[in-house]
RNA sequence: GGGUCUGUAGCCUAGCACGGAUUAAGGUGUCGGCCUUCGAAGCCGGAGAUCGUGGGUUCAAAUCCCACCGGAUCCGCCA
């Protein structure tokens, strides 16, 4: 018999003889719903019902009373995957499977599907579009922003193999002042060459450039205000000022060259705000020398992303120039669109929405698990010169991608979650219902370095570039110690693939919506509850595999598996694809970073416990075998989920 | 000031959506064991927790509700 999901298969049979049982019991009783629990220990069963408690309450009886006529009015032998079932503690229905037969349904499920083994497919398949990393093509990807490929590249995997159709895009925010201050500074140098890899090229450019005009704009910002004589504007200025001059000292110091140079032909312009501006303005407007400008820095910030994004296996479908949304009218057209709605405003020469009142009016709030008195702010989607910002591009882009898909899923850090918020709100003002509905901001909270804030502005990063090869170094340390009969070539390789995994895990492995600090410790753990420690199980179980395959062995009597250890471990196989579906279904990658942990735990203790391939008779052996073969699958398989390289040796 | 997220042993984390078992689960660190036996990136054992605080709902609360406290973050003609 085989089944893709064993242990479902247990629980329906459960929730079947409950209901029956409750039928034939007490037939005026509605019936509730059917919750079954997994019990504490295995010693309890596999599955426990707590519904007597709440049926007890409506008959009017005893729990254990209940529980008691329930357990006799079942009838086990209509069951195959139900041993027994008992009454337990006050009142619990216990289910205990019949281990023989589930254990050889679980081994030939796991057998007979193979690398498809737990990925269950949806009734419901539906287009979707993932748009996850999307770092601005201005410095490369830092630490800070590592846990959004991973998390991204983990959810359209999983959704993939759920059986939707998926796409992966990367939003290349080009438009804005930022990517005008980095393309000011890089032909203020005479577009150069990089020397090294091309978005720490851009990044340096960036940061400069960004400081000289920070310094510049605040030093003209205080003689202005000084004239007001405004103590407060006076003192926060000046204190911004401080800021910068002391990240202008750092860069000094670590750029000298390149700080010289941009301090020199910056000056050389009588305003460089202003130049920054019309930079941005001509940008947007499409005028081809701009555009040429731009789009070059752009790229070669974006050839350093994809060398990146290579090292970890990580690609896109689409990529998607922000800009290209500005020229083609369609961020137009949206402003538009929303100037004709009822939600707009427009004051001291700007346009702004009105997402407040679209809660109002269209009743989102309850929806929105909001308060209905709590107040949205307003977004302001057009400057005084005309020029639009950031989320109203984004309008345009997310309506693009529902021409595209049913669903939308955008792995985007909290701190944006208001502008999230006011854009999906403006898709509902231009009647976007059911998209908007369907529009999903997956939030993660951001890693942060102790002792100091991440800021791509100020240069305060570690790269995760660095991450990365530092995690790789130290891994080859590792295998150098302890593999060293391995030749060069794959120490090398392995260094890779267990640094990377290494990282990889442990970006993924914490709930997002938790604040990660970052430490090296973290990242470059090879110990238990690690990619290294699940990756080493797998080579160990593959080795046991490896080895036995001079016995030929006796067919396997799945009634030999009575350890308690074994006994996990066939729930844990046969819960593979109830945990990949509750990943899937709630989006919650970080879901199978435990399981897969957990299961090599398990293995590991059996490993330790009892023998494979010398157990006490050969047919016992055969069937240990099968189990670790299963446990070799199911590694696998949800390590692939992850992104996590399964070796046979390592 | 308002919004969102978050608070579980020294440290890191799971459990919270769907309330259930007098032992709250792992890891790390610490203390002590296990390599002539299938790979020690491993295993076994000890010590270590008023689940932020205070109320409430319930037969039952780490889990639901309310208030408060601490941390992060947002409330820009930034992105």
């Amino acid at each position: 018999m085989i089944h893709g999901n064993p242990f479902d298969l247990f629980r329906q049979e459960c929730r079947a003889a409950l209901v029956s049982a409750i039928t034939k019991t007490f037939p005026s009783a509605n019936i509730p719903i059917i919750n079954l629990n997994k019990t504490p220990d295995i010693e309890l069963g596999q599955l426990a019902s707590s519904l007597s408690f709440e049926l007890a309450r409506k008959l009017d009886m005893k729990p254990s009373v209940v529980a008691e006529q329930l357990v006799e009015a079942i009838d086990k032998s209509r069951f195959d995957l139900i041993a027994k079932v008992s009454t337990a503690g006050a009142g619990y229905i216990n289910f205990y499977v019949n281990f023989p037969r589930f254990s050889q349904l679980t081994l030939e499920s796991v057998k007979n599907n193979d690398k498809s083994y737990g990925y269950i497919k949806t009734e419901k398949p539906v287009k979707i579009i993932v748009e996850h990393t999307s770092v601005n093509p201005l410095h490369p990807i830092h630490i800070g922003q590592a846990r959004n490929p991973m998390i991204g590249d983990a959810l359209a995997c999983i959704l993939k193999l759920r059986g939707h159709d998926v796409s992966t895009h990367y939003y290349i925010d080009d438009v804005g002042r930022q990517s005008s201050v980095v393309a000011y500074g890089y032909e203020k140098l005479g577009r150069p060459k990089p020397t090294e890899k091309s978005d720490l090229f851009v990044g340096k450019i960036y940061t400069v450039t960004c400081c000289i005009s920070e310094i510049n704009r605040l030093k003209k910002a205080k003689e202005q205000v000084i004239t007001t004589q405004a103590v407060d504007d006076i003192a926060k200025i000046g204190k911004e000022l401080d800021e910068w001059i002391a990240i202008a000292d750092e860069l000094k110091e670590k750029h000298s060259t390149l700080f010289e140079m941009l301090t020199i032909k910056i000056s050389e312009d009588e305003n460089p705000e202003e130049e920054i501006n019309k930079l941005n303005r001509r940008y947007e407007d499409g005028e081809p020398v701009a555009k040429q400008l731009v789009r070059e820095v752009s790229d070669l910030c974006l050839d350093g992303f994809r060398q990146t994004q290579a090292k970890i296996s990580v690609t896109y479908d689409s990529w998607d120039w922000e800009s290209d949304f500005v020229w083609s009218g369609q961020v137009t057209e949206i402003m538009n669109n929303l100037k004709a709605s009822p939600f707009i405003y427009f004051k001291n020469g700007v346009w702004g929405f009105d997402a407040d009142k679209v809660a109002k009016q269209l009743q989102l709030k309850p929806k929105l698990g909001m308060k209905e008195n709590h107040e949205i702010p307003q977004l302001t989607l057009m400057r005084a010169d005309g020029t639009t910002l950031y989320t109203t591009r984004d309008i345009a882009y997310s309506i693009w991608k529902f021409q595209c898909a049913e669903k939308v899923i955008n792995v985007i850090g909290m701190e944006q979650s208001l502008a999230q918020l006011q854009l999906k709100l403006a898709m509902y003002a231009l009647n976007y219902n059911k998209e908007a509905d369907n529009f999903v901001h997956f939030a993660y909270n951001l890693v942060a370095l102790p002792g100091y804030k991440m800021s791509s502005r100020r240069g305060h990063y570690i790269t995760f570039d660095q991450v990365l090869d530092e995690a790789v170094e130290r891994a080859y340390q590792e295998v150098c110690k302890r593999s060293p009969m391995f030749s060069e070539e794959e120490k090398r390789s392995i260094a890779n693939f267990v640094g990377i995994g290494a990282v990889r895990y442990a970006l993924i492995d914490v709930d997002p919506s938790k604040q990660v600090l970052f430490t090296w410790d973290r990242v470059l753990n090879f110990e238990t509850n690690s990619a290294p420690y699940v990756q080493y199980t797998h080579a160990r179980a593959c080795s046991i595999i490896r080895k036995a395959t001079d016995n030929t062995i006796a067919a396997p009597a799945y009634n030999l598996l009575a350890e308690k250890i074994e006994q996990e471990i066939i729930l844990q196989l046969a819960c593979f694809p109830d945990m990949f579906i509750e990943a899937t279904e709630y989006l919650k990658p970080f879901m199978i970073a435990d399981y897969v942990n957990m299961l090599a735990d398990k293995f590991n203790t059996f490993y330790n416990a009892v023998s494979v391939i010398k157990a006490e008779t050969l047919e016992l052996s055969s069937t240990r075998l099968v189990l670790t073969d299963a446990v070799r699958t199911v590694l696998r398989n949800a390590l692939a989920l992850i992104g996590v390289v399964a070796p046979e040796r390592m």
